[in-house]
DNA sequence: TGTTCTTCCGAACCAATGTTCAAAACATGG
DNA sequence: CCATGTTTTGAACATTGGTTCGGAAGAACA
């Protein structure tokens, strides 16, 4: 089906995907002509059309810029999450600090609505080890209120911990899922900064 | 710093990012036009210009479908991975068989390099447990050659089952994760058809 | 009540861009 | 060796599409 690429239409094609990553734009037959120093828009155009041949990419004739890579369509909604290391007491509401990197998923993959405000965090310790959330997982989570059973995010004494929720006589309680930590706190009066939703791990 | 987008202008955005997200490209004026029923183009321009001055998009003026989302500009390569809920005896090279969904996922989330083959299988049981590998979750894996103590999807009885990938003596076993499994297969013979390079988790 | 912002019309202009044609050099495989 | 596909040149053409100008009605705000 898919017809092998030469050298030249390859770099063609990474061209146009690099710049539509960058950009969100695909550059036009003039632009790549610049780019790869060609004397005529003909030769970007002969590439586009080997591509379109090939069944690489799909255009739209007439159209500025109507180049679309068959593979990248029709993709699920992409959330960017921020990961932080730590969140600080502050944690107003906006207030970016200490991101160190940034998680990009489609939102049918984490199971949350597109507008849901979600953020991540880099676990520390073994606190949760019981429920399978290990030292080093990044644990993806949702700002809105706990239900019974949720593991949340919670500001204890300066720090963010993971906790289990869970309501014992009517009561919410934070608890941690590690025989060694045997804490079982009031929920009340603690700040409860996200349901987790998802997780992710790396196994580098 | 971002202001509020009354509900037009939300609407304009809405339709540009799904347009975006749908064709990989922006629609023209003209095409704005048409899809709300304006009169005239002047009535998407101006929404156009509002939704840059208020820094919801960038736009570079002269150039066509020329339309940039900040918060999705320079964005990490995003891959797409085909979730299995099994692999069946055959597995052929490319052969696409109960691919159930898809995940999108940025790269250096995930740790791989954006040429290696990925794939994604559902976990189904509790073997690697130990390994805080549960039901339910969904593995990445990678089409490469086991290291010592990864852990690897092999093909075991017509069935695909996760293992940790151990070596004694100078040979290869495969080793479940949870003391009702003391199994110990050798793994000659054996086919490894990935290597666990991620791990996904929805708590739903 | 005036000012600003939003939303829209209609027509026209012109730059950006896709497209075509005629040609040619080069590789590749049957 | 010939047919086919690749890669490139150079100039011109036609369409797409961004932009402008003048005007206007309504909402929001102070």
């Amino acid at each position: 089906m898919a017809l092998a690429l030469t050298q030249k239409q390859q770099a063609v094609l990474d061209f146009l995907k690099s710049e539509h990553r960058k950009t969100g734009l695909i550059p036009s037959t003039r632009e790549i002509q610049a780019h790869f120093g060609f004397a005529s828009q003909t030769a970007a155009m002969s590439h586009l059309r080997a591509l379109e041949r090939k069944e690489a990419v799909i255009r739209i004739p007439g159209k500025a810029r109507a180049v679309m890579f068959p593979d990248e369509m029709d993709r699920e909604e992409i959330v960017d999450i921020p990961v932080y290391g730590s969140i600080a007491a502050g944690m107003g509401e906006d207030q970016v600090q200490d991101q160190e990197s940034c998680v990009s998923i489609d939102i049918s993959s984490l199971g949350v609505r597109g507008n849901a405000k979600t953020f991540a965090l880099k676990v520390r310790g073994e606190s949760m080890i019981d429920a399978h959330i290990c030292d080093g997982d990044t644990v993806i989570l949702e700002f809105r209120e706990p239900r019974k059973g949720d593991v949340v995010a919670a500001l204890i004494d300066g720090e963010t911990t993971l906790k289990r929720y869970v309501v014992e006589k009517g009561k919410p309680y934070l608890q941690a899922e590690n025989e060694l930590y045997p804490d079982l706190i009031p929920a009340r009066e603690l700040i409860i900064q996200g349901v987790m939703v998802a997780l992710l791990r790396n196994s580098c």
